[in-house]
DNA sequence: ATGAAAGCGCTAACAA
DNA sequence: TTGTTAGCGCTTTCAT
């Protein structure tokens, strides 16, 4: 039951427990012997440390929070799997927390991180500014943060890892506008930074190609496939009809494409859309979706990487701001004919 | 920097620290005054208990641990999404770990977990026996495991969540027999014990409809798409092209889909496809991907639910086996008209 | 109703 | 080269 502990290896080889804790942890003021002796008797006990204890001593958990918004999408997923290969190969561990886009459970997430005593936090925020005091208190108590994917909470200094959101709109939607397409909708996320910059790139697009933006065609939405079918729905019944829609994410297109089906018209014939986030199998739906990819494992990796470096070096220096370029992946969707589609995709 | 602890309330409030303690954990024997002088600092201070302390004290963690082979399968991710959604509001925290369906790296997850004293741990096995040793130390040291979705490990002990996986197997491979196949093949998984049930599903299913198994339509392929685009491969240069296929898991079934297309075949024309796990958007692939499925978030809640009572309770009550029925889901991939499949499809 | 003391398993000065 | 002592922040007897 009680697992064995250092204590016990020094009384059963009559040294100190100062002894074994310097040849655990590789001291050089140790005798071989001695370093031996304590080795032997570790591995034949297959005694493990107590990292709780460890923490508790050194005021450091080796552990790192991700706090990311939705699960079910594969796009955090993919996120997650980039920081867990860096976290667990450099002996970190991971404490795993979803946000569900819920400012409270988010809170409620951070405050258990806090607890636990985390040497660091991956934040996907959830909402505008609801927690940035949390985040203040966060990071005065020695907590790096290194928010990724969404460009929320100003105020707070921490390193970031994003893509160019403006960029990722004006891409979907002036490729739409490229198809012909002259009455090209948008469907927004919730009022956060990054949604809201996609929704300016959507609007850079159509100025830039001499179209009107019009106040109507822009539904606020949100990330979940849910929402994008209600938005798809209500633009589906707008007095005028749009051609094209570029919804804020990958699940919202597909929200959007399931509408657009059970309206009876097609796609891309009827409508054509885009989204953003290259969402996994894509490629292979019914009808391929056109989309914005931009590096998700590297961008998990990376996140950690920041993390890490910044707890090892203990170092305060500069935060920084990575920002991983867009690619527009173009697919059936948006309503390109397959010699086209050869050209620019992939 | 150094956050405020429960000695730092104490000198302010001229009390000690045991009184301290006792405020926050609601101990009776505090005079009303003296209780709401703590509450009182607590909140200004924005007090939060460090749980790393705690847990070395009493020796329980409240963290899990859950170890998948394959964070890239939306199947493990619902069971998280599942499990997290059980953890959390019951204020335990959940350390994330990845497989990656290698013996090794599991190896070196679960003793991750070991050393950070976590109080449980879900396990989806991805050796048949090479960890069963670290297994049988870890529920020695007192934690409690429960195995998911494979069922490996028999000398075990502990609570299990799983499927019925030979019912998988025959549910798909007797609806493709039931659309007219005779030539039905199957891609199967490694070695370990639900993969093998799969595959004796399978065979059963056959030889309940009077087909012979032929031995060269087994193919051993995996759990990854990459397997199930090799494994098909292979299947479709067989002196006796198959006109069916029952992959293991979705997966492989999406990698069988791309080889039959890659070879200029159509599915289901050519070839009919089933597999199992119920991948997200399998129902929007450009062929719906006909699948058996069980419920996935259940199966993280169930086995969230199955640890943390046998914590709360420090029970060492009768172990549980818990089997989640499989079904049946007729999409186009098997071959069914639109009428047939209005009938049987979930 | 309150507090002093011991201890959880470990590391880190500082002596010896 | 080794050991003694103190302490990380908390809970828990057991006195008072």
């Amino acid at each position: 039951m009680a697992s064995t502990t250092m204590k016990r290896i020094a009384e059963d080889l009559g040294v100190s427990v100062t002894t074994v804790s310097k040849v655990l942890n590789n001291r050089a003021d140790i005798g071989e012997t001695t370093r031996a002796r304590v080795l032997a008797r570790v591995a034949e006990l297959g005694y493990q440390p107590n990292a709780v204890a460890r923490s508790l001593t050194l005021r450091r958990t080796r552990t790192l929070g991700i706090v990311i918004p939705d699960l079910m999408h594969s796009f955090f997923v993919e996120v997650i799997a980039g920081l867990e290969a860096v976290t667990h190969t450099r002996g970190y561990g991971l404490l795993l927390c979803n946000s569900d886009e819920d400012p409270h459970k988010e809170r409620a997430e951070l405050q258990l991180l806090a607890q636990r005593q985390v040497d660091g936090v991956v934040l996907a925020s959830a909402g505008a500014s609801a927690n940035s005091d949390l985040l203040h208190r966060l990071t005065a108590a020695g907590v790096c943060l290194v928010m990724i994917d969404r460009d929320d909470h100003p105020d707070i200094l921490c390193d970031r890892v994003i893509t160019d959101d403006e960029e990722v709109g004006r891409l979907a939607t002036s490729h739409l506008v490229a198809q012909g397409r002259r009455a090209v909708a948008h469907i927004a996320g919730p009022s956060i930074v990054h949604a809201r910059r996609r929704a300016d790139g959507y609007r850079r697009a159509l100025v830039d190609a001499g179209l009107r933006v019009r106040a109507d065609w822009i539904i606020r939405g949100g990330f979940r496939e849910s929402d994008g079918y209600r938005a798809m729905t209500r633009l589906l019944s707008s007095k005028k009809r749009p051609d094209a829609v570029f919804a804020v994410n990958d699940p919202a297109a597909i929200g959007a494409l399931k509408a657009v089906w059970d309206a009876g018209l097609r796609v891309p014939e009827d409508v054509a859309i885009a989204g953003a986030g290259d969402i996994a199998h894509g490629d292979l739906l019914r009808v391929s979706l056109t989309t914005v990819t931009w590096a998700r494992r590297d961008l998990g990796k990376r996140a950690a990487e920041l993390l890490l470096d910044r707890l090892d070096a203990d170092g305060a220096n500069r935060h920084r701001r990575v920002v991983i370029p867009p690619r527009l992946v173009v697919r059936a969707s948006s309503g390109v004919s397959a010699g086209t589609e050869a050209l620019s995709s992939g």
